[in-house]
DNA sequence: GCCAACGTTGGC
DNA sequence: GCCAACGTTGGC
């Protein structure tokens, strides 16, 4: 099981849309870094969705219903989309400052490297947002 | 193969 | 709306 965090603009596609499409493709990547990360993705890993822009929040997990296959998007070049099935909204977004402030996810990606879009977490890393995230149930 | 110019992303 | 960070492009 991998672990991994995903980003999405809530108006162009939000974790709302997702639960209720129930399954979406992840295309459109255009960046090598990210579909190197599309494609390490196996079947059944947890992803986290964090809206970008706009939120600035992690809000739900979801998980990989589809490994990587050829993104029907592009035009030109080798990219790769997988599809994603909505797992579970978090009961409490986590915020890009409350991720910042814990020193437990200052390797995180968000942190790191703002502009990739589709990111490896280490399970702790994981783990401590999702604790973070459905700390109200 | 280097690097300057440019475009895009995304936080603030 | 601004700008920093980063990736890509293209001239040399």
């Amino acid at each position: 099981m991998n672990y991994w965090l995903v980003k999405s603009e809530p108006f162009v596609f939000s974790f709302e849309d997702l639960v209720r499409d129930g399954v979406t493709r992840w295309d459109g990547v255009r960046n090598y870094q990210a579909r190197n990360n599309l494609r390490a993705m196996s079947l059944g890993d947890l992803c986290l969705f964090y809206h970008s822009n706009e939120g600035l929040a992690v809000v739900g997990i979801a998980r990989v219903s589809k490994t990587f296959y050829p993104d029907p998007t592009a035009t030109s070049g080798d990219w790769s989309a997988v599809d994603m099935a909505p797992v579970k909204a978090f009961t409490q977004p986590v915020t890009l400052a409350e991720i910042k402030k814990n020193p437990v996810l200052s390797e995180v990606g968000l942190v790191k490297n703002a502009r990739l879009s589709v990111m490896p977490l280490r399970s702790d890393e994981f783990f401590t947002i999702l604790d973070m995230g459905l700390t109200q149930l």
